[in-house]
DNA sequence: CTCAGCTCCTGCGGGC
DNA sequence: TGCCCGCAGGAGCTGA
């Protein structure tokens, strides 16, 4: 699930959950998940109180106020659970409400805070990751230290693309995956930003001109815009529905839609379904060169 | 250096 | 109904 949207809007509904809170306890219920816990992560992070929550690409970052950060990756399946303090009214969007016993199944790593709120990392696939770094070197951490720039930030642009892209022969979608290239894109929003683009997945980075890397720097933004807006908007049905529903799903145009007809006015495409260095593509035929 | 295949892990939906 | 297979929102490692 989490690509850039969605750990920004997990971001977003821990913040009046986390901030200024004391961690009272900590319960790890195994070792590691994708690699080792750090050393003695809960005695380092018991009684800490979190001094903001903040993102980088597909990355959370829990500052504490000893001199270190938490970071995690929440992989292909990591969820962030909120069990609400009793007296706590209302919810927030960007974290799953438990109010009755929850499943505790990969259930990893619980925060308990002081407000008697329950914060939990759970991750089936275990494919997401936690580590904790000083803050004043975050940046300088192995998970972040390659890491390309922000879609949202300047110094992404039609510019930069055609810089990057210049010489490389592999397909954009390929490319556009690259957390170097870009931070935070994955599967779903790469694919989502070609159609808006109209660009062929399979179009190798460098043969695209400057018009249409120009678009497609617009289309990362506004899917990528729109999602995180959606995300906000339909969490708050979703921790009522007990997590069935989707974010953006209702929203996607290829993703997952082989067969069906190009949703472009006008197109008479049928959406296909491609593999490309092991991940699906869906595009449109038609509109995507 | 670049690129793509394989791998880690669990769960679920579709086909038979 | 139940079982088996393929596939899933990520990304590091390996080897061509």
């Amino acid at each position: 699930m989490p690509e850039l949207p969605e750990v920004e809007t997990i971001r977003q509904g821990l913040l009046p959950v986390l901030v200024g809170q004391r961690i009272a306890w900590v319960r790890l219920r195994r070792k590691a998940l994708r690699w080792p816990f750090p050393e003695n992560l809960a005695e380092r992070l018991t009684d800490a109180c979190v001094r903001s929550v903040s993102r980088r690409a597909k990355f959370l970052l829990i500052t504490l106020d000893r001199g270190e950060t938490l970071l995690m990756h929440f992989g292909m399946s990591g969820r962030v659970v909120v069990v609400p303090a009793a007296s706590v009214q209302g919810q927030s969007p960007g974290v799953f409400y438990h109010s009755a016993p929850r499943t505790v199944a990969h259930d990893h790593l619980i925060l308990g805070l002081q407000s008697g709120a329950t914060v939990v990392l759970n991750d089936p696939r275990r494919f997401g990751a936690v580590d904790l770094a000083p803050t004043d070197a975050v940046s300088e951490h192995p998970w972040l230290a390659g890491l390309g720039p922000e879609p949202f930030d300047e110094a992404f642009s039609q510019a930069y693309l055609a810089d990057v892209f210049r010489s490389r022969h592999a397909p954009v979608k390929t490319l556009l995956l690259d957390q170097r290239i870009v931070a935070g894109l994955g599967n779903i929003y790469a694919t989502e930003a070609l159609f808006r683009a109209g660009i062929h997945p399979a179009r190798p980075g460098g043969s695209i001109g400057r018009v249409r890397l120009s678009r497609l720097v617009q289309a990362i933004r506004s899917v990528l815009s729109e999602a995180i807006a959606a995300g906000g908007s339909s969490l708050r049905d979703y921790a009522q529905a007990d997590g069935t529903l989707g974010y953006f799903q209702h929203a996607f145009q290829v993703y997952d839609r082989e067969g069906g007809a190009c949703l472009r006015p006008g197109c008479r495409g049928t959406i296909a379904r491609i593999v490309q260095a092991g991940r699906s593509t869906w595009y449109c035929p038609k509109c995507q060169r």
